[in-house]
DNA sequence: TCAAAAGTGAGCAATATTGAACAGAATTTA
DNA sequence: TAAATTCTGTTCAATATTGCTCACTTTTGA
């Protein structure tokens, strides 16, 4: 039976590549990597726990546009010329992150086309990803904007289970990812749970291939 | 909001790379490139000319997620392992676009790390540009999301002028930028022409400082 | 050039969504 | 453990949005 994805490589092998220019760092829940306004002078690495990509408005509104695990990059757009960030990154749980400076990036990627390749398929997934989730915005009602997420996060796993039980998330974030009201979170999560496809018995379970009814109307 | 793109190098020294297995191609307005489900093979890039990414959605409803000018890459989830084409490219005027088969561009990325990094800055601006559209669609109104399409229109011509007048555009193609309806746009463009924001004589005129308004409320 | 096709300006009822409120449940923290 | 804080379920009126329809106007192509 499928064992682990196979984690086509992490980041590790290419460590000592950047010598002293980079630096491991440990997050606690909550705790910010860096603040949309921020200068943006490196390239972040997750070699342990999730860290969520927000931006708020001028009116205040939060959104969470990613929430990334082991393995993603962050702050790339400091390589694109930016100098300021316009996301704010925070740790959601504990975790290990590896930050590496613009310089020591830039070099790297030109030194070594492994690591070069290697980082170009995460801009290309993580591109293909945000696509999707833009996709979802313009043409899905705020309910099927969350049962799908409810999906991708049921997905992590990966295992395709019947039923998957979700790590503990607020009404809160999910209306912040999917860009409603929590009052309308509230109201689809009763309504899916009315209809069978999710249940809250010992944490959120959500019956995937039910959910993806709400999916194809 | 649209970072200024400093035209760096265009493609053109980089083009004698690829040999037999890149192609030039000319496509007349409304010619597709590729269709949504076709095999994704190839990485594109545009000589001249202008290219909608589209995708329809299960019931027909289209959506365009990017308008891309000459310099960009189109078709660059190949590289990823996508096998096909998760979106449509649409030439939206006579355009001159340059084929490159997927081993050739992976060659070419492994090979010679000054068009890796070109191509890469790519992949992050474009990762930017779409990260900002999300955002755009998870804060704002219909009207707004209006108001900011028709500025970013307005400024690709770059000069701050503050009236621009617009390529031609249809209220439909604007729609389906923005994810409303078209009954939507023609309602708001008469909002902002009854305010001066816009007029309609010869050719769409944008007053660009009067439209910022919309937008900070 | 002229008919067909595409685009535009309404208007309108049916829905969807927001945003704010409030009390009670659950969780965290001192 | 108790108080403080965060979450949740639930209202509800005010707006925003959709999805049509219909009559015109403009553009396109044979």
């Amino acid at each position: 039976m499928a064992t682990k994805q196979p984690t086509l490589f992490q980041i590790d092998p290419f460590l000592n590549k950047f010598g002293a220019r980079k630096t491991v760092l440990n997050y606690s829940k909550n705790q910010i990597l860096f603040s949309q306004g921020d200068n943006a002078d490196a390239v972040f690495n997750i070699l342990k726990g999730k860290v969520s990509i927000s931006v708020i408005s001028p009116r205040g509104k939060e959104a969470i546009i990613a929430t990334l695990d082991r393995g993603s990059f962050l702050g790339e757009s400091c390589l694109n010329g930016q100098t300021t960030h316009t996301s704010t990154a925070t740790a959601i749980e504990q975790s290990e992150i590896v930050r590496i400076s613009k310089g020591a990036m830039i070099q790297a990627l030109h030194d070594d086309p492994v690591f070069s390749e290697y980082f170009m398929v995460h801009l290309v997934s993580r591109n293909l990803r945000i696509e999707e989730d833009l996709v979802d915005q313009l043409f899905n009602s705020s309910e099927k904007r969350l049962a799908r997420i409810l999906l991708i996060l049921a997905n992590v796993g990966k295992d395709n289970k019947p039923e998957v039980i979700l790590p503990k998330i607020s009404q809160e974030a999910l209306a912040e990812m999917i860009g409603t009201t929590r009052s309308r979170v509230s109201f689809f999560m009763h309504r899916f749970e009315k209809l069978g496809f999710i249940d809250k018995h010992d944490g959120l379970r959500v019956h995937s291939s039910l959910l993806k009814i709400v999916l194809h109307e």
